[in-house]
DNA sequence: GTTAGGGTT
């Protein structure tokens, strides 16, 4: 009967639905825009020939410099080519500004500046509507509609822009884009790429063995002179490129080079922060011998540079030469506009997960060939320019082609994760460009059981599956569930917020002391998760008795980041939200149907007491709920400045800790980072008796000494639980009968009975002992001492006598009735 | 005695 309904209903809904759907495409038709391309762009050229390969082609690869015009033309060339009327033209790129500015960029060019026709939708803002037609985004965006569109039918086309830079969430979407491409035969995609390595991705999306098409084009910038300055040519005594190294002469050597060709304004890759401070202090100093100090303006960027100072080099005042020393953030997530020369020291901080360790390197290695020249092409953009790279011609030739893929040098734990709760099958099985190495992938699911994401037999457990619909790092997820469980949801979303996003405590080079005092405040002594909870609390009283503008000068006075504030407030305002609404959140025989399941999470319990923050009670269970998450970096004192990490790991605390001063006995560290040393950073003293009930799927037990109790009339041993090796319980006293029934009854019998020692009811053992007490004293009237039941007798009367369940006293009593 | 850079239902 219901079936019978069921399908007359079916039969009711599907025209009205497909005149619907004809009515969408048609409309969306109506409101497409005259295309016009601008006919200086090199892609533009190839327009005809692009129209033609969509025509025939279900996947393009694009590779194409920088000022080729790929990322604002391949929409509207997609758009010209009938794409975009059942569904949008997606386009991802790997940062939300760049999102964001190609979307109005586009949308100036077809002028639909004011309308949703071209949107965007990043992390915390969705421009886009029924009415969109080319969608830009963020690919984890693209990766997080996923799980709900499985096809991904919202879109006809998609764009995948800077595949080349083979991030995670790229190299993800890349796997599984093949399958969405062997299910949808209309669906087209174009890959592109700035670097040369498209033959990888051309034979990723063969079809039928055909790999995909390539299409090359040109940039529009201007020819760059590379030029070799290894150490040797400068330092004419070195023996070799490590003799007498001083990496401030070998810049100053570069930039002089460079300097003599003319003026304009010279960019300078270094590895890291430090090298920036001290070698621009150097450049700073030669120039000020030369006489030439007031010419010059030696300027840092990196990520962590206050906004302020940043904008600096995005708004160049005066006629000086600007002399940008910057990390790797200027190799692809910031132009620095006007640049004429490049000097490269060819290095840069390069992170690798280390499985065995768990511990996150962020050694200083040599760039890859391709990261080389994406950096020379950095002062091509305005007019011919010059790079010097601070190494041999012979150097270049023998390095890498390609920077190693994330995916392969990073924990696997969510991207494992992901593919179990999308149900894409195993890891290994999933079409992944560069596959993850076997022993990455055991030691991916070791972490997933580590948080009870996964059981023994790598199955997805109730957790796994919550966790992966959680938008955070699996690790602060699974701090989440524990808080919810444990009552203290408004404390730990703060600090899981605050793990998300970076710190937003700000220390620029010149004025370190004055930012250390005034972080000062917000440090507490046990527990660097606290801190953020101080810090949190400080913001909000300002945020809520003053203006906007105010509360950004009062965060700068302050040394805070007024934008890194603002993001933390926005990951916490998203968490609250989920926790807020059910379906992702609750497990899942709870989340029925229908069940209005709304739920209120309030602030922060701040305490009375301005320094604790938190009251004592709750600082165990915040950081009980911490520990679910964080079970590998939980540390034990050791000498000196040492701890003792997972698997005997050295560690030392990250000195700017609140706890660096305290040493506690024991730690949960937040993050463990190599870099001069191993660092634990984010560090909370803890109990180790906290550890113990929430790291049962992970001790490991053993027992010592099993000995003998006359008084309480039993056996017991020595209890030592570990956790990675670590020891979290010593010595605890246990009864040895439930663990070793055999070995309490030898114990029982060899020093209980035989030497009659132990007190007891047993009517038969004190009738025995009545025995053998008589017949001693008759042996020693008539002087027959063989008579005598020595110990050895009666230890081997009990034995052959006892059954083997009879192991302490309680037990040989009961038996004894 | 002090970390390269991105991103998320």
């Amino acid at each position: 009967m219901a079936a019978i309904e069921l399908s007359s209903l079916h039969h009711k809904i599907l025209p009205l639905f497909r005149v619907e759907r004809l009515t969408v495409v048609a409309s969306r038709s109506v409101s497409i825009p005259p295309i016009e391309y601008p006919a200086e762009l090199p892609i533009t050229a190839h327009r005809q020939s692009l129209l033609q390969l969509v025509a025939e082609h279900r996947v393009i690869i694009v590779c194409g410099e920088t000022g080729s015009g790929k990322s604002t033309q391949l929409p509207k060339i997609l758009l010209e080519s009938g794409l975009g009327r059942r569904g949008m033209i997606g386009h991802t790129q790997p940062r939300r500004l760049a999102a964001r500015s190609i979307a109005a960029r586009i949308a100036e060019e077809l002028g639909t500046t004011g309308d949703s026709r071209v949107g965007y939708k990043i992390r915390f803002g969705d421009q886009t509507s029924s009415e969109t037609l080319i969608k830009l985004m963020t690919d984890g965006i693209l990766l997080a509609e996923t799980q709900s569109d499985r096809d991904l039918r919202d879109y006809d086309a998609l764009i995948i822009d800077e595949a080349h830079e083979r991030s995670l969430n790229i190299d993800f979407l890349l796997g599984y884009l093949l399958r969405v491409i062997e299910r949808r035969p209309e669906f087209r995609l174009i890959i592109t790429s700035a670097t040369i390595d498209a033959q990888r991705f051309a034979e990723h999306f063969s079809i039928q063995g055909n790999p995909a098409p390539i299409v090359m084009v040109e940039g529009r910038g201007y020819p760059v002179d590379i030029r070799y300055l290894p150490w040797t040519d400068v330092n004419r005594d070195a023996e070799d490129e490590d003799d007498n190294y001083d990496l401030g002469q070998h810049v100053i050597a570069g930039i002089d080079n460079v300097c003599r060709s003319g003026g304009g304004d010279v960019l300078v890759f270094l590895p890291t922060e430090r090298d920036i401070r001290e070698v621009s202090h150097q450049t700073a100093g030669h120039f000020k011998r030369l006489g030439l100090a007031t010419r010059v303006d030696v300027l840092p960027l990196y990520a962590r540079l206050p906004q302020a100072e940043q904008q600096r080099i995005f708004h160049p005042t005066g006629d000086r030469r600007r002399i940008v020393f910057a990390t790797n953030v200027a190799e692809s997530s910031l132009t620095v506009p006007g640049i004429r020369y490049v000097v490269d020291a060819g290095t840069a901080r390069i992170s690798r997960y280390s499985p065995r360790s768990r511990v996150q390197r962020l050694p200083i290695e040599a760039v890859s060939r391709a990261s080389c020249d994406q950096r020379a092409g950095r002062c091509g953009r305005v007019a011919p320019g010059i790079c010097v790279r601070l190494y041999s011609q012979e150097d270049y030739e023998n390095r890498e082609a390609f920077t190693t893929p994330e995916i392969r040098r990073t924990n696997l734990a969510s991207v494992i994760l992901q593919t179990l709760t999308l149900r894409l099958g195993s890891i290994d099985q999933f079409p992944l460009i560069d596959p993850p190495r076997p022993d990455a992938i055991r030691q991916g699911y070791r972490t997933l059981r580590e948080l009870g994401a996964v059981d023994d037999h790598d199955q997805l457990t109730d957790i796994g599956r919550r966790l992966g619909r959680m938008p955070v790092d699996p690790r602060v997820g699974r701090m989440i569930l524990a808080a919810d469980e444990f009552g203290v949801l408004p404390e730990v979303l703060v600090i899981a917020a605050a793990i998300e996003v970076q710190d937003p405590r700000e220390r620029p080079q010149d004025k370190r002391q004055a930012a250390d005092e005034a972080h000062e405040k917000f440090q507490h002594p046990r527990s660097d998760f606290l801190s953020f909870l101080k810090l949190w609390r400080f913001y909000q009283q300002q945020r809520e008795s003053v203006s906007h503008s105010k509360l950004d000068r009062i965060c700068r006075g302050n040394f805070l980041s007024p934008q890194r504030m603002r993001e933390w407030c926005d990951v916490y305002r998203q968490l609250r939200e989920m926790v807020v609404q059910s379906p992702p959140w609750l497990p899942e025989q709870k989340s029925a149907p229908g069940r209005a399941q709304r739920r209120q999470v309030g602030a922060p319990r701040f305490s009375e007491n301005e320094d604790e923050v938190i009251d004592a009670g709750r600082y165990t269970t915040i950081h009980q709920a911490l520990l679910t998450g964080l079970l590998s970096g939980v540390a034990l004192a050791g000498d000196k400045n040492e701890y003792t990490g997972a698997g005997g790991l050295k560690l030392f605390l990250w000195p700017g800790s609140g706890v660096f001063a305290a040493k506690p006995k024991w730690i949960v560290a937040g993050e463990l980072v190599e870099t001069t040393r191993q660092y634990a950073r984010t560090v909370a003293a803890v109990q180790p008796e906290w550890i113990e009930p929430l790291a049962e799927h992970l001790v490991k037990k053993s027992y010592s000494d099993p000995h003998w109790s006359n008084k309480s009339g039993g056996a017991f041993c020595y209890q030592q639980v570990s956790l990675f090796g670590l020891p979290i319980v010593t010595r605890r006293r246990l009864a040895l009968s439930p663990l070793d029934p055999a070995t309490a009854r030898q114990l029982m019998i060899d020093e209980g009975l035989a030497n009659d020692e132990m007190p007891t009811t047993a009517r038969s053992v004190r009738f025995n002992r009545q025995l053998v007490a008589l017949i001693a004293e008759l042996a020693a009237k008539t002087r027959r001492r063989e008579y005598v039941i020595d110990p050895y007798n009666i230890r081997n009367f009990y034995a052959s006598r006892l059954p083997d369940f009879v192991c302490d006293r309680v037990r040989l009593e009961k038996y004894d009735k």
